[in-house]
DNA sequence: CATAGCACCCTTGTATACAATTCAGTCAAT
DNA sequence: ATTGACTGAATTGTATACAAGGGTGCTATG
């Protein structure tokens, strides 16, 4: 009972975006195409295709390495992250239907729910639906897919996040701010709330990784 | 005399952007192999990146397209656009040197000359530098080469619009008004400046669009 | 005459064979 | 002993052969 036909392409980003391929890593054409089943063809395509989008990096005639990210293009592209989310915040203010506005308070409801569970893991799962939701909202699929894409170059790292306790009630009044905002209508309100919610998580993050590169240097060097 | 060793992915990216290859046109691989005089391999690497980012649409065993940008899309992507460069804007101003500030005046005064002379294509060139000089002091590599990429997907399309005539002037008087802000060091009135800019820009560029649809509806159909 | 079904051909997708380059290891010379 | 160069192996880059799927055109039937 073989997967059903599921492309390279996908199955090697899998791989990427749930850690079985860590930052670093080098990809070799041979290894994967045995593993999959199929020729280098394929797994030459799809390691193209993914080095075009960041998710790999390129030497030429020495392979490709799953993107590392350093801290300093780390905080560029979360200050993008923020711009890029904060604009569909203001989108979904102008533009949020009544239902639109009752599946956000449900969705925060939900978001709330797992935080007071204490489920970090549940509670990341929430957050992106809440996150999901707006850029939807938004209406904008170009600006869904950029954040789509950034999202999963950033991915790799942010799995490494998840356990900051006392983050999640803090996101969680970020959020509300949000979800006024957007109910109220208020676009600049709903764009400036996003983006320092962005924003906190960009710094959050950099701190996570100062300390896990001190500890690495520690544990390695 | 041949070309010096260019990637046929650059070559093919080139006549996308030069519109030797206009928007809808399909891409034949065994065609482009005997252009480039290479076999189907490297162009098929060649089309899958130029997919990966925009400039080609696949469709499964059916071939590749150059991509076509439709009203819609246009219009979200000149609003992710307007958001990018205005945040490049504000950067600059918060970051911009005293020899940054020359270079964007001796700049400014280049697009002055330009727009005084009336050659469109000429305005069209400093209009970029411009441009370019902002994302550059802007100092955020990863937000330039976002920007970059999606001026290449628009780039097919900016080349109709170089005839607008009266626009050459406000153009550049809005480009004082970003100048001046950067100069101050006003990030909010940068990133302001800079927005409607762009954002006027998309603006024109949808109704010469819908124009050309227009006639070409009239003249095809 | 129009429509539906089938067959052939063209194009994409995959596999494999071959070429070229780079990295590493070893040997020799200073 | 250390460093440099050369050779060999391994991996990427390219070409070609083969397989599979879809589109078009023709034919047959209603």
């Amino acid at each position: 009972m073989k997967k059903v036909k599921v492309s390279v392409r996908d199955a090697l980003e899998d791989r990427i975006l749930t850690g079985q391929l860590l930052p670093g890593t080098r990809v070799d054409e041979v290894t994967l195409a045995e593993e999959f089943g199929v020729s280098r063809t394929p797994v030459r395509q799809a390691i193209f295709q993914l080095a075009a989008t960041g998710l790999l990096e390129q030497r030429p005639r020495r392979g490709a390495y799953v993107a590392e990210v350093g801290p300093q293009l780390l905080s560029e592209m979360f200050q993008v992250m923020a711009e890029l989310e904060a604009l569909c915040a203001a989108n979904a203010a102008r533009r949020a239907t009544e239902s639109d506005i009752e599946m956000l308070l449900a969705c925060h409801a939900d978001c709330t729910k797992a935080a007071e569970s204490g489920d970090s893991d549940r509670y990341y799962y929430e957050n992106e639906t809440f996150h999901e939701l707006i850029r939807t909202i938004s209406g904008n699929c170009f600006l869904r897919d950029e954040i789509d894409t950034l999202q999963k170059r950033l991915k790799a790292y942010r799995r490494l996040q998840l356990r900051a306790r006392n983050r999640m009630e803090r996101s969680l009044s970020e959020h509300a701010s949000i979800v006024e905002a957007i109910r109220g209508g208020d676009a600049a309100a709903a764009n400036a709330a996003m983006r320092d919610h962005i924003t906190i998580q960009g710094d959050r993050f950099s701190d996570l990784l100062a300390t896990l590169s001190r500890n690495s240097i520690a544990a390695n060097g």
